[in-house]
DNA sequence: CCCTGCGGGCCTG
DNA sequence: CAGGCCCGCAGGG
């Protein structure tokens, strides 16, 4: 089932990115997907900025595919603690990898931050043994994009949280947890099912929802709450479902050695495959019991949270711009309860509930 | 220092 | 030839 509802799916409109001719006239635009995965599709309108970058929240490097019209990008992966360990407020280390490749090995070399265990990249190679790609074209007033693959690895911290680590670990602890020692979860992506309209404008594009820096601004206290409000009920744990992946994945030499012997073939021998001590098993009643619990107390829980200071800015970032960009014919916690297919947090404690979220 | 995009080059099917 | 990857270069923050 797919769950996003893009422009295309919506209007029945099938394209593929190579395709000679794309869709001219989508009238409606997606809002920018942070996390595309599978094999979706999106039209985005060439006013979006961060569709202009060609960000996502995967770490995507360049790749040369021969066609200066259509820009090619592959995943990377991410980067984790080789240790598989867990810090003290129960988040593991997803780190993103670095797009340089120097950067990347001099990063590999590093330890980890909590047990100074070796860090490990976990290759992404959800599309048929190979990373997922992502293509980007430009034309005319759209900007299309297309994905291929399924990411077989857990989601690394967003550009904007690694750079916020890097650079602001001074100002803010690079691991932020709220009073309620719930973790800091990455936010809801864009709704997913939210499209531009332009009904509401002339020029035929709407424009993007304002960039807010939450670095740089003062927030005001009355829409914090919500916001942050809104933010927690969209949250769940980080969810892999059913995938287990590589803890120590081949090197890409031995990867396309064994791709071609075995990996199209079947299977692999227990030594190929190190299962990971990882557990991606989302206890998903405890994840539904805290949504519903998030959901239907959400108003309450406001008031738990704390200052704005305990929290990632760029997941504030996010979140609000997830907020902005929800359709307006839907009240935020609703939107908020219908929006948990897309996994985001890390880990939560229930036993760490208040009390009067209990249900 | 590193992100980003470009493009040459090589390999494989 | 297409599609995969690697690499170096250049521009820019």
């Amino acid at each position: 089932m797919e769950r996003k509802v893009t422009v295309s799916q919506r209007k029945g409109i099938s394209w593929d990115i190579n395709d000679m001719k794309l869709p001219q006239d989508p009238k409606q635009t997606d809002w920018f997907q942070e996390w595309p995965d599978s094999y979706v599709k999106h039209i985005y309108s060439s006013t979006d900025k961060n569709a202009q970058r060609h960000l996502s929240g995967w770490a995507m490097r360049n790749t040369n595919n021969h066609n200066s019209r259509i820009l090619k990008k592959s995943c990377l992966g991410v980067l984790v603690c080789s240790n598989d360990c867990t810090a003290p407020d129960g988040r593991k280390t997803y780190l993103r990898p670095a797009i340089c490749d120097k950067a990347r090995q001099k990063q590999q070399s590093k330890r980890c931050t909590n047990c100074n265990g070796p860090l490990k990249l976990i290759s992404c190679r959800g599309h048929g043994g190979f990373p997922v790609t992502n293509f980007w074209r430009h034309e005319g007033p759209y900007i299309y994009f297309q994905t291929k693959g399924i990411h077989d690895h857990p989601k690394p911290e967003t550009k904007l949280e690694s750079d916020t680590r890097k650079t602001g670990q001074k100002k803010r602890p690079a691991i932020l947890t709220n009073s309620l020692g719930l973790k800091r979860t990455r936010t809801e992506e864009s709704f997913t099912g939210e499209i531009q309209n332009q009904e509401n404008e002339s020029s035929g594009v709407l424009q993007n929802p304002p960039f807010y820096d939450f670095n740089d601004m003062d927030i005001d206290q009355s829409s914090e709450g919500n916001m942050l409000n809104n933010c927690l009920s969209m949250s769940k744990s980080y969810s892999f479902g059913k995938a287990t992946y590589l803890m120590e994945p081949l090197s890409d030499a031995d990867w396309s050695k064994r791709r071609s012997n075995q990996y199209e073939s079947g299977g692999y021998s227990d030594h190929d495959w190190i299962n990971s001590a990882v557990n991606f098993d989302l206890c998903n009643e405890d994840q539904q019991a805290w949504n519903k619990a998030l959901c239907v107390k959400g108003q309450n829980f406001s008031s738990y949270t704390q200052s704005i200071e305990n929290w990632d800015i760029a997941s504030l970032y996010h979140c609000h711009d997830s907020l902005v960009q929800q359709s307006p014919t839907l009240e935020p916690t609703t939107k908020a309860c219908i929006s948990q297919e897309e996994p985001y947090l890390f880990r939560y404690n229930p036993n760490h509930l208040s009390p009067t979220l209990s249900q």
